[in-house]
DNA sequence: TTAATTTAAATTGTGCACAATCTAATTTTG
DNA sequence: CAAAATTAGATTGTGCACAATTTAAATTAA
C-alpha cells in the first residue's frame, strides 16, 4: 500500500525547483569574488548593467527590467548613493517619480566590470549549445509561469 | 572604434545568470499561495521535506542538503520549533551537535502537503522533456561550477 | 473643478542568505 | 595526559526580497 511517506514527489532529490533555487545561490556565490573588488552586491551590479544602458531612468523602470519592488529597490538605489555610484533626484515633470542617474564613478565603474562577464563565463561548466538550451527553457518558464 | 559601452556582455538582456536569479525567484512566487495555506515560507518547506525523508537530522546534516549554513538555519529551525512543527534538542553523544527532529505536528503536515508537487507543476508551462533537459543541465552547471 | 481613483516611492515588518566571529565540545598531537 | 587544532552551532551585522501600508502627486470622472 502506498502512503504519503512514499510520496516520491516529496523527496528534496525529485524536486526540479530546489535545483534552480540552489543554482541561483551558487551564481550569485560565484559573482562575489569578482564583485567584491568593485564594492558591489550582486543585485547592485545588476542595478548599474541596466544604468549603464541608459543612464537616467526611474525608479520604476528599474524596477521593471529588474523585476523588483521599490521596497526592495528605495534601499539598494540609497546604498548606491552613498557609494558616489548615483544620484537620486525627483523628475520635474512628474514629481511622484524618483529618477535615477549614474555619476562620473558610476558611469566609469563599467570598465572595470567590462570583464566580469567573462570570467564567470568561464566558472559556468557547460558549452555554448547548452547554454542555450538552458536559456531558452527558463525564458520559456519565465514567460508563462502560472500565477496560482 | 568599438568603447566599452558597446559591450555587449554588458547588456542585462544578455546575461545568462539573470533569468535564473529571477527564475528562482519566480519560483518562490509560484509556492507562496500554496504554501501560505500551511504557514510555510519556502525554505521552511524546503526542510520539512528532507525531514519528512528522515525525521531525526542534525542541523549540519540538514545544511548540507539544502546548502545553507547555520546562520540561516538557526533562525529558520526555532521559527519551525515556534509553530510546533520541529523540536531541537542537543544530542547526548556529541553535546556540539543540535538533532532536529518532527513533532507530531510536523509529521503530519506531510498529508496537507501532498498535492503541491503536482500543483507547482501544473503552472509550469514546459513538457516533461524540457524538464529533464533543464534538470540535467543545471545539475551539471551546480556539479561544476568553479569556485573562483 | 472638486471628489474619487490611480500611480510612484517610501516605509514597516518578516524572513531568508551569508560572511565573520564567538563559544563550547571534541579530536588530534606532541 | 595537556595543549593545539578542529568541529558544531549560535550570534551579529549587512543586504536583499516582498507583502502591506502610507504619503503625496497626478489623472479621471462626476
Amino acid at each position: 500500500m502506498n502512503n504519503v511517506e512514499d510520496n516520491k514527489q516529496l523527496k528534496l532529490k525529485s524536486q526540479l525547483c530546489f535545483p534552480i533555487y540552489a543554482l541561483a545561490r551558487d551564481i550569485v556565490a560565484a559573482y562575489r569574488p569578482l564583485l567584491e573588488a568593485l564594492d558591489l552586491t550582486y543585485p547592485q551590479y545588476l542595478a548599474l548593467l541596466v544604468l549603464w544602458e541608459k543612464e537616467e531612468q526611474s525608479v520604476s523602470q528599474l524596477g521593471e527590467q529588474l523585476d523588483l519592488d521599490s521596497g526592495t529597490l528605495t534601499p539598494l538605489l540609497k546604498r548606491l548613493e552613498q557609494k558616489g555610484l548615483v544620484n537620486r533626484k525627483r523628475s520635474t515633470t512628474d514629481e511622484r517619480s524618483v529618477l535615477i542617474s549614474l555619476t562620473e564613478a558610476g558611469s566609469k565603474l563599467q570598465f572595470e566590470a567590462a570583464n566580469i562577464p567573462s570570467k564567470l563565463m568561464e566558472a559556468m561548466p557547460v558549452s555554448a549549445a547548452e547554454l542555450k538550451t538552458l536559456q531558452h527553457i527558463i525564458c520559456k518558464i519565465r514567460k508563462n509561469i502560472r500565477k496560482i
